[in-house]
DNA sequence: GATCGACGTTCCACTGAGAGGAACGCTTGC
DNA sequence: GCAAGCGTTCCTCTCAGTGGAACGTCGATC
């Protein structure tokens, strides 16, 4: 069932691409959003002058223009920029997989991601969602936030994804009393069999987590408690820096 | 005049902001815009509820929704995943700053950067453009697209940005000639004072560049001849991967 | 402390932008 | 040769969207 409003079923037509989707038929999009067929081409072909959307000979796919605008939002940018040189420094001396990521509703949102050379394939995505609850960065972010937002998470339901997911909310809150403790975040095989990750908070000031920053490798090679000082003091140079 | 179509205004909104603007009020933003108050309060309000836009106590910003979106653009996507490693080997190597970038019309638009530690601070973003007549990058891909580019490019005119800003189209002809045969681009000080750089075209087996690589540091201190090698070795491994 | 201007917000009668069923020609695969 | 699916066009109807008018509220300015 679509919107009616003209700008929810165009948002509707823009978030009918997943992830995967490199580009979509006319029909496949019409298909997936409810909208009739004619509704839908007439609306592409209006996103598609404003290069919002892009025609290929065999679909469409979303365009320059959006990845432009996405850019500007200004969260994210100002973020990046300032961790960009902390990211760096923790990438040269880790050679792992790092991530900054931000807060929002239950998930956190990849920001940046500088991908490891010999770590493990990760399938975060810049841009990309993940549970607060069973990573790294969530974990940091969550023992760092308003108690609302972990009742919220808790409310919403804690899936076990791996054997080693924590469900029970009364663990979850110790672990992020532990967190808080050390302004370190660790997760082994909690989100992802196979995959370790170490994880700091970064605050901007206020008593809140607005980011966090990560390193991810193999759960049985990423020696975490060696790294947890430089993720750390990467993560306090970057909130010093805000 | 703001477009009449529901959509066309919304997206006028959307494309009022620019890179510097944090957060507009809404007074501003039909200023901007030439639309009725109470129509781009109303517009607002709906790209709001999907985050698109997010409202703040003073004004209005691009919101996290858009950032998500426009990180599943699929062309920028899959280079920039495939061309993660390439560019963190680069940076390692060089520690300047290294830039990922691909055309559009008579522009560059850069997919990713690396910020060098001690380089100059260069105004080039994430999601941001610049003219390819004269910047590495640019040129680079200049030398291996399809002539009515360099045809549309001459056609809108060099504009002089430095006085060492190529301006003759004869001489730029000469300069793309140079270019591809040595597989190489230099810019020292075409588009910004003080600054230089180096770059190599990215193909994916089309005789055409689909991106550009590049590094770029002090025009008095980056030893261009010396990096060449490395740029052009990391755009023809991407190349491969593609 | 009265006046002013600019802000965000609400209301509602009018209307034209948008809707979408019907039908099109084209390609693809039985 | 036919059927199914594709993208595209047409055209009448209607309701989503419009925006002028007017609202309460806030800081400056006098």
């Amino acid at each position: 069932m679509p919107p009616k409003s003209v700008l929810g079923r165009a948002l509707t037509l823009l978030t009918a691409f997943r992830p995967g989707d490199a580009e979509l038929t006319l029909a496949e999009l019409a298909r997936r959003t409810g909208l009739p067929k004619p509704t839908a081409h007439r609306m592409l072909a209006e996103l598609a002058e404003w290069n919002v959307v892009e025609r290929t000979p065999h679909g469409i796919r979303l365009g320059m223009r959006l990845f432009e605008l996405g850019q500007l939002a200004p969260l994210q940018r100002g973020l990046r920029e300032a961790a960009a040189p902390f990211l760096s420094d923790l990438f040269e001396a880790t050679h792992e997989t790092v991530h900054l990521a931000v807060p929002d509703g239950l998930d956190v949102v990849y920001v940046q991601k500088l991908p490891g050379r010999h770590g493990p394939q990760i399938s975060s995505r810049i841009g990309g969602r993940m549970p607060a609850y069973c990573t790294g960065v969530g974990k940091a972010m969550l023992a760092f936030a308003p108690p609302e937002r972990l009742a919220a998470v808790v409310a919403a339901g804690l899936t076990r994804r791996t054997p080693r997911t924590v469900v029970a909310p009364g663990l979850l809150a110790e672990e992020l009393a532990r967190i808080r403790e050390r302004g370190v975040a660790e997760e082994h095989e909690e989100s992802t069999v196979g995959i370790a990750c170490v994880a700091a908070p970064v605050r901007d000031g206020s008593p809140h987590a607005v980011a966090a920053i990560s390193i991810t490798g193999w759960a049985n090679r990423l020696d975490t408690a060696r790294l947890a000082p430089a993720v750390r003091t990467a993560a306090l140079g970057l909130s010093r820096a805000l």
